[in-house]
DNA sequence: TCAAAAGTGTTCTCCCTACACCCATGG
DNA sequence: CCATGGGTGTAGGGAGAACACTTTTGA
């Protein structure tokens, strides 16, 4: 049963892996997706998908590849964040691991080609993981928190067209913290981001709410120069 | 002379190491530490010092490892910021980076145990570094750069005691801007992370210039609540 | 005596904050 | 008709930005 061990080194290798930490927003709150491991260790535990990384692929390309087995999605916006290196953190070998997380339109997301079973879970409703992803999920969290300083990158969480009330619920979902509806609204429309059209919606059955895209050329400009978003 | 390859796996495995980018501040720009390569592939060039992961030791552990072997310090600030995994970065075989930077004291210092060349190099001044380490680079000083907004790390890189000006340099240096001098000591005291000593040096020749140090005290105490710091 | 470095304070502006009213709708 | 959600404006305070004068010293 056991294969022959062809791969040979004078010195001893690491496995090296890319896991994906897979953030989506439903209007309800931040979640993210999460696999059920089918065999041990940690087996019936649920874990973010992740693999061995080829030998000809990057980690970020093994990461998009994790990606679109569980979603369906390819070219989102998927970012490095840390490399996990304990040497005890997996029991079978010593394996190394690049995360990453991606954000996705969670309304575009179709289940995965892989038999295992996966689901959402709301960030404050997340069970306990395998190996140290509890940790590599409480990494992930901080790194967009910073990261939405510097970029954007709530807009790859939102369907194209969305009201101000999606956004403000997506930044304080992220960051945790509650804003004003008026100040949030004023300091958005500051920085020049976003497009008001002419649709609304009624989301709540009330009165309607506009609709909003992301400006993309102004970002562009904005990019160039390097800016910041104050939180 | 080939020694037998003892370490095999059913699966290949790339070879990992860390990498060490060490930032010190010697009140005339930041600088970076090099080590002159001894060997092929890349001989004669300059490269960040690194090595081969143990496989008992964190990439944190090894990159301190490396810290200590070229400057003799242990427990410098030091983070991880980015692995590097392009198939093709190392001619040898395939090489997976992890690296870290490190913030030292240029001060404390001593030459490294190597027999190989090391320098110091002004940030604007580095020549054409071996393998992927100009792009390593370059992702270095974007990380340290954003990370200073939310940890006062550049205290790391100055001693004890220090002057307005050292500091306003050190923040100039990295984030390549200018600030007014009034300003910059207005707002550095309204955090009130410095301590004004009652000493003064005489840095230039003309007037004294009173001594800071850092109040690591104020500081804990920020960082529990979380902080932001604007520049 | 003059140039260079360091210490210090004021004004203005703008942005963030706090806060309240009106409108449209469905039940 | 009223509760709910959404849209919008204003007044006040505080922090950042622009800015200038004085002191000390060595050359």
């Amino acid at each position: 049963m056991m294969e022959e061990n062809k791969y040979c080194y004078n010195y001893p290798h690491p496995a090296v892996t890319t896991d994906c930490v897979i953030f989506g927003f439903d209007g309800n709150g931040l979640k993210v997706l999460l696999i059920e491991r089918g065999i041990e260790p940690y087996k019936g535990k649920w874990a973010f998908p992740g693999g061995f990384i080829n030998m000809n692929e990057t980690a970020e390309a093994g990461a998009l590849r994790e990606l679109k087995e569980e979603t369906g999605l390819e070219n989102a916006y998927i970012e490095q964040f840390n490399t996990y290196s304990e040497p005890d953190r997996d029991p079978r070998e010593r394996v190394i691991t690049i995360a990453h997380y991606a954000l996705v339109r969670i309304q575009e997301v179709k289940g995965g080609d892989d038999a295992a079973k996966a689901g959402w879970f709301h960030i404050d409703d997340v069970p306990q993981l395998a190996f140290d992803h509890d940790k590599i999920l409480r990494d992930a969290m901080k790194k967009l928190r910073e990261r939405i300083h510097f970029e954007p990158i709530g807009f790859e969480l939102l369907p194209e067209k969305f009201t101000m009330k999606d956004l403000q619920l997506l930044y304080e979902s992220i960051l945790d913290v509650k804003f004003d509806r008026r100040n949030f609204a004023k300091k958005m429309m500051h920085y020049e981001l976003l497009s008001q059209l002419d649709e609304t919606v009624r989301p709540t059955a009330k009165r309607d709410a506009l609709l909003y895209s992301f400006n993309k050329e102004n970002y562009e400009l904005f990019k160039k120069k390097g800016f910041q978003l104050e939180f």
